[in-house]
DNA sequence: GTATATGCAAAACTTTTGCATCCTT
DNA sequence: AAGGATGCAAAAGTTTTGCATATAC
């Protein structure tokens, strides 16, 4: 199995060192796919991994250079991280619980195009966040 | 001329103190309309004020809790503040030059609302960044 | 063996907080 | 006069960088 990812990285042009192989690893297996650096280096630690902080922001910023990642901006100034495997969708983004939903909609990115297009712009990326309450939570409050 | 602030601050329950009215003012004046903490900070050191960058941070965050100012969260993990005249608005920015083009686009807005319906999300706000090229420096580079 | 990557510690940034003083009402 | 607001300095949080050591090829 890590056999694969050296794989993974030496297609990516990155040599196959453990905090690499580790950091890939945790990001494909996790439940929660969107991570903070600070919750990639605990889960490392709390796994027994020597690991340092450091290394975990250069392995991340390498793999978004890469695009094995994409690294989003949330409200509060966070940054997370999420494994980018290659299909592009937007967010729902619960306020209250934190749970995030992913989307895609054909309409969206379509109209999107169209008003770049009107002013002038060709697109290279977007994000769109949708901030709101989601249904459990609804109930619950 | 002051006396207008006045109002407008008093009317956002916020006394009508010095830092408040210079900061108000600068965002109804400044070109840029988005502007760094910062950048708010060093205008107004520029311009003869004498105020701290603490105070600018409190001020915006007032600002923004009484709906006088909307904050964004851009790439790179910098907050930018801009001046909140009532009518939403998404952004176009180019990732060459900086420029920041607004637009509202009602179809890109409803089909919002129904993609976080078909989630069973209630929208509470939402942000949509697009990264781009715009036509100067597509025909500069 | 050589170049690159790592861990640690220190630095750089942005944003927040504590506190004595000042200003608005 | 009284309370809130300010400036300064220090703190807190996140991300980056320098450097000697360790690791992958």
């Amino acid at each position: 199995m890590i056999s694969e990812k050296n794989q993974d990285l030496k297609k990516a042009g990155l040599k196959a060192t453990l905090p690499r192989i580790r950091i890939l690893q945790l990001l494909e297996t996790n439940k929660q796919r969107h991570l903070t650096a600070e919750d990639i280096y605990k889960a490392l630690i709390d796994a027994g991994e020597n690991v340092g902080l450091a290394t975990v922001y250069r392995v991340l910023t390498q793999f978004e250079a890469a695009g094995l990642v994409t690294r989003h901006y949330f409200e509060g100034g966070l940054s997370v991280f999420e494994l980018d495997e290659g299909s592009h969708h937007d967010h729902l983004v619960c306020t209250n619980c934190g749970k995030i939903v992913e989307f895609c909609d054909d309409e969206l990115e379509l109209r999107q195009q169209q008003v770049a297009k009107k002013h002038g712009f060709t697109i290279a990326d977007h994000c769109l966040y949708i901030y709101g309450i989601c249904r459990d939570c609804q109930n619950k409050l």
